[in-house]
DNA sequence: GTCTATAGCCAGATAGAC
DNA sequence: GTCTATCTGGCTATAGAC
């Protein structure tokens, strides 16, 4: 029982931390509780990660290079700039969804230690925007959408599919809306968000 | 130097924990160290709020009573929707900047003890949305703007408005911008963002 | 590799003098 | 009202047996 339980142990303390440090943070978090979810005892853990601090920046690096990929995937694709707005909103959705709590996370994070900033900068795959941007310039030039900084669409393209579901606790509670009528809001943003923007841009 | 010094210390008090609490959170915050920004001890802010529970929910309290008639100072106004949307972009990006940390303050700690949701239920003073919903719904009528639910319309106008501030640090990193091109950048959504939803939604 | 037991520290809270 | 000193509990981390 060496090898492959080292591999299978070390995997069920990754998802336990995962899952604790996302929901509560690192100040929030308790290693016994990470060492209870992954059905090992602290002292085991520490085997493992020798400090809460190397276990949080394991979790929190697999965190952060999830979103620049999934970005990549369709800003950098080949897709008509329409459809890749339409393929963003209804892809984005979807997979934040599944990942509620990651962009806060990732943001709590960045702001609590901003030290963190800077060893990503060093390492980490950023999305490559430049396919995005000339596309853009280049719907521009000719007359398919009305002029504006590729830098702000980017911006209102993230804000608008993220932040109703980063901050869902609030809206929920300023709407006066139950979880129900909630999700089936979020649901139909998949497509609301694009035609949105897509109305907002393009020239008839 | 009893009453007048008694409400001097507690202002003291208050706007020390605000500061450390909206930036830390309510786990990373150390009563400490709201003492010492005070200028006093831990001893005598424990003799002013018995916990740190209780000194978190006024400071956490009072942090979401911003939120509502910051809101309702535009949404209920009589201005005609196009002005609305102008004037909320503006104002409360220029708000939000001054108070960065107030959206995600509240997110997190929402999120972290759902049992605040019940609580602010019950007392707090929310948003009127009447007046919004029926000037949209006017509006789509008389063919002045496409159909939009006022719910979807009114996530879109917080989104664009908040998440850039509230997700700062991401979008720096993605967009790699330095704080003064990225100020830049938030500084022209003040006008950008109003006609990016006018140009949306506007039957011309 | 995995466990039990415990060291050592730190933070919230209180006692008690002034 | 404000302070110094201290108690108490909880949490990270390690020692050491198996």
């Amino acid at each position: 029982m060496a090898e492959s339980n080292k591999e299978n142990t070390e995997n069920k303390i990754l998802n336990a931390a995962k899952a604790i440090f996302q929901s509560k943070g690192m100040d929030g978090s308790r290693m016994q509780e990470i060492a209870d979810k992954a059905g090992i005892n602290k002292a085991l853990l520490h085997y493992y990660y020798r400090s809460k601090q190397v276990l949080f920046e394991a979790v929190f690096s697999n965190a952060f290079s999830l979103i620049a990929p999934q970005l990549n995937k369709i800003l950098d694709s080949d897709l008509d700039l329409f459809d890749k707005i339409r393929g963003f909103a209804k892809n984005y959705i979807s997979f934040i969804s599944k990942h509620p709590y990651l962009p806060n996370f990732v943001i709590n994070e960045l702001h609590r230690n901003p030290g963190f900033i800077l060893k990503l900068k060093e390492k980490k795959e950023f999305p490559n925007f430049e396919k995005f941007t000339n596309q853009i310039n280049e719907y521009v030039e000719k007359g398919l959408i009305r002029p504006i900084a590729p830098e702000q669409l980017f911006l209102n393209l993230i804000s608008l599919n993220l932040f109703p579901i980063v901050g869902s606790p609030l809206f929920k509670l300023l709407l006066n809306l139950d979880d129900i009528t909630y999700k089936k809001l979020i649901e139909d943003r998949k497509t609301e968000v694009a035609e949105f923007i897509i109305h907002s841009i393009k020239i008839k």
